[in-house]
DNA sequence: AAAGCGGGGGC
DNA sequence: GCCCCAGCTTT
């Protein structure tokens, strides 16, 4: 039975027999080079879905330390289960996708009320939960329990369109539901995790995105691009475009040697986490006045003082400079964007989960920057 | 089907 | 500066 293979558009382009080749020597490929990552000495199912959450848009360095820590802190779904949000953002920070931290909270959450405190062994139930998709169910059925599931990363992609020679944009469905179908045609039912890491470690490490070491390279005997050399140009990419830069002015406000922090609605950009008041500088406005202005609703007697320092921080689609403006008030009042405000002590700081922008403002700022020294 | 969602690292 | 990364959710 094992020989028998899912009919796929796969196999028009590749012969079956070619096929099952170079799986095989993918396997022992991996067998050799495979890395002692910590999530590959467990077989807790728990263990593998947190390390998908995380590796998820983030690569497997950035990753490793956040792994360490939440498992310490969060040693199983009951103990995730019954976190504290604002703790967890803070065990979070750094790593973006903040969504991930709450979708991840709330399907432990669901496990344990629906499911026993057990992840589910089931595609379908699995999808069902916050923050799985098809890849993370397709990677925690085949890795944690043996399941002959395709997993399909960023990594897989590039690999099948170079191994297939795919000129079409990847991203859509029709193309998904290709690489689906070609990846059951290739995946062994006997080591389905062990090929889905396969697959995903040799796009990490041979065949990268630039630079490709075919001549290392496992599937190099079946690999059309290769044969082709076309190998530097798949897969394509749509155009991008160019991001824009936004002026912000923000307030850095102390008493007692306390800062005051803000933080952001729970859903949406950077929700749930703590920032310096905020506002956007209009084109040609003056930093001190726009800040006083914005400030009025949330703190009447608000009267913002000299720049202290200004912070550049790139996001994904745009960019933002941001005037830190030192200020006094006696108040302030959360609301639109922001849900609740604190007096932020120095000791109390690893309890808040802040934004990128806060961090260097408070690095660049007269209340941090001289006790790092 | 397309857009929103972060930050780090390589070059 | 641009590109990519063990993607998911919302509209």
């Amino acid at each position: 039975m094992a020989s028998e293979r899912t009919p796929s558009p796969a196999t028009a382009l590749i012969a079956p027999e070619a096929l099952q080749v170079a799986v095989a020597a993918l396997l022992a490929w991996y067998d050799a080079e495979r890395r002692d990552l910590p999530w590959r000495q467990t077989r807790d199912p728990y263990r593998i879905w947190l390390s998908e959450v995380l590796l998820q848009q983030t690569q497997v360095a950035t990753a490793l330390p956040y792994y360490a820590r939440l498992v310490e802190r969060y040693p199983t779904v009951e103990a995730l289960a019954a976190s504290d949000l604002n703790e967890l953002l803070a065990l979070w920070q750094g790593l973006g996708y903040y969504a991930r931290a709450r979708s991840l909270r709330r399907a432990a959450q669901q496990i344990v009320a629906q499911h026993g405190g057990r992840l589910p062994q089931d595609y379908e139930a699995l999808l069902a939960l916050p923050g799985i998709g098809e890849y993370t169910a397709g990677a925690v059925l085949s890795i944690a329990f043996g399941l002959p599931t395709p997993a399909i990363d960023g990594n897989v992609r590039r690999v099948l369109a170079r191994l297939f020679d795919l000129a079409k944009d990847l991203r859509t469905p029709e193309m998904q539901r290709w690489l689906t179908m070609a990846s059951l045609a290739m995946l062994p039912p006997e080591r389905a995790g062990d090929y889905n890491q396969a697959m995903m470690e040799l796009g990490a490490s041979l065949c990268r995105p630039r630079d490709a070491a075919c001549g290392a390279c496992p599937l190099r005997q079946a690999c059309l691009a290769h044969d082709r050399g076309t190998a530097s140009d798949r897969p394509v990419r749509p155009p991008r475009r160019q991001t824009p830069t936004h002026e912000r002015v923000a307030a850095h406000c102390l008493d007692n040697d306390r800062l005051l922090i803000v933080r952001r609605l729970p859903s949406g950009l950077l929700g749930g986490l703590w920032e310096l008041p905020n506002f956007a500088l209009p084109p040609n406005a003056a930093p001190t006045a726009a800040l006083q202005m914005a400030l009025a609703p949330h703190a009447p007697d608000a009267l913002p003082g000299e720049e202290l320092t200004l912070v550049r921080h790139a996001y994904t689609h745009f960019s933002v400079r941001v005037h830190v403006l030192a200020c006094t008030l006696t108040g302030f009042v959360p609301s639109g964007e922001w849900d609740a405000c604190h007096w932020l002590a120095l000791d109390e700081l690893e309890r808040y989960g802040l934004t990128g922008v806060a961090l260097k403002a408070m690095r660049q700022g007269p209340w941090l920057a001289p006790r790092l020294l």
